[in-house]
DNA sequence: GCTTTTAGCTAACGATGTTAGCCAGCCCTG
DNA sequence: CAGGGCTGGCTAACATCGTTAGCTAAAAGC
């Protein structure tokens, strides 16, 4: 029996890859292995489990999505900054439809999971593009959900396809933008 | 053995509840059968499997969702009617969550698909809070998907504790709301 | 070089979805 | 009211999948 050579962290991003690719419902312990060239029972020695598995995926993915708004958002503000940090989020999610699935449903066991770092990150770059706005401080929060609110059901509706007539997809987020552009202005 | 006197309704009907009560996730054949007072396979009487069920409680959480924003919606318009569909969506989506879960993903076979139906009648109902603005005809398509990415973004990520941090949701939702009427009435 | 650790393996088990095939209760005609 | 067919229930069995137990050989450290 060769050694591979896998660690956790191998095992992780095959797995966010093979769930981008056959979609996180389908992605099972045995498919996993076979891509990673072993039987099923030794991923068990890297990963707890298919939960914690998700759970890692998931911490991934939030951390992948937090650097790219984060780098999409530097050195613009206002509405340029909303828009940069929309784009990369939604392209993001379409790109990596599996692993985002992941993140859907995860509670952070605490303020020291990973799951729960890379989230704050991601809100964190949310948060700098409401610096470009002026908006009351107890609105700051509100704001922010609204972002991700709109982000997060945007992307997910239409990786899952809940678009179905006519108009360009691309078009309506576009639409989308200025709109949020033009509430946050109003605020 | 004595006849239960099951139909495929019912079986759908106890499927979606069982779903709200321990997670679309954990609704098992096996669970289901027990709570209909009937062993697993007889199921397969009614449905024709998982994926059959699961797309039969879409339909139906599609239509229910229907009725409730359309009921809400009757007799306002503009703000108050938003108002109304807004927190009529999200009141469903937080009482029955598993089902609407079971609506993420399902792809209408066709335009007669009981699925499509359900939906477009939502739509429809959306459709009507958009009515009271004065929106350009060549934007209703993109406003009606910025609601219902909002809606849905906000009642699934508050459904799957996706809000952390501190402040109030049913404020943060209020404030939603006021928000996509400013930037509707500014259209 | 020997020991210790550990990453891989095979074997096996439990849970779950599903199919096959049987049988009894209900409806409906004669 | 009797008998026949439909149909909704059952048991048995199987495939797949996640997971655990226990073994073995490769790597790492003294």
């Amino acid at each position: 029996m060769p050694r591979v050579g896998l660690d956790p962290a191998a095992v992780v991003a095959a797995g966010a890859a093979l769930a981008d690719e056959v979609g996180l419902a389908n992605l099972t312990m045995g498919l996993l292995a076979e891509r990673v060239g072993v039987r099923p029972p030794s991923l068990y020695k890297h990963v707890g489990g298919q939960e914690d598995l998700n759970r890692r995926i998931a911490a991934l993915a939030l951390s992948e999505a937090a650097d790219a708004v984060g780098g999409a958002v530097q050195g613009y503000a206002g509405r340029d900054a909303l828009a940069a940090a929309a784009r990369a989020f939604r392209a993001f999610v379409l790109e990596h439809p599996g692993r985002y699935a992941a993140t859907i449903g995860v509670e952070p066991s605490g303020p020291d999971d990973p799951v729960a770092i890379a989230g704050q990150r991601l809100l964190g770059a949310f948060m700098a593009v409401l610096r470009g706005y002026e908006i009351a401080e107890s609105d700051t929060d509100h704001a922010l959900r609204m972002l991700r609110s709109l982000c997060h059901g945007f992307a997910t509706l239409q990786a899952a396809n809940g678009f179905q007539w006519s108009a360009d997809v691309d078009e309506s987020f576009e639409w989308l933008i200025a709109f949020a552009d033009r509430g946050l202005r109003a605020g």
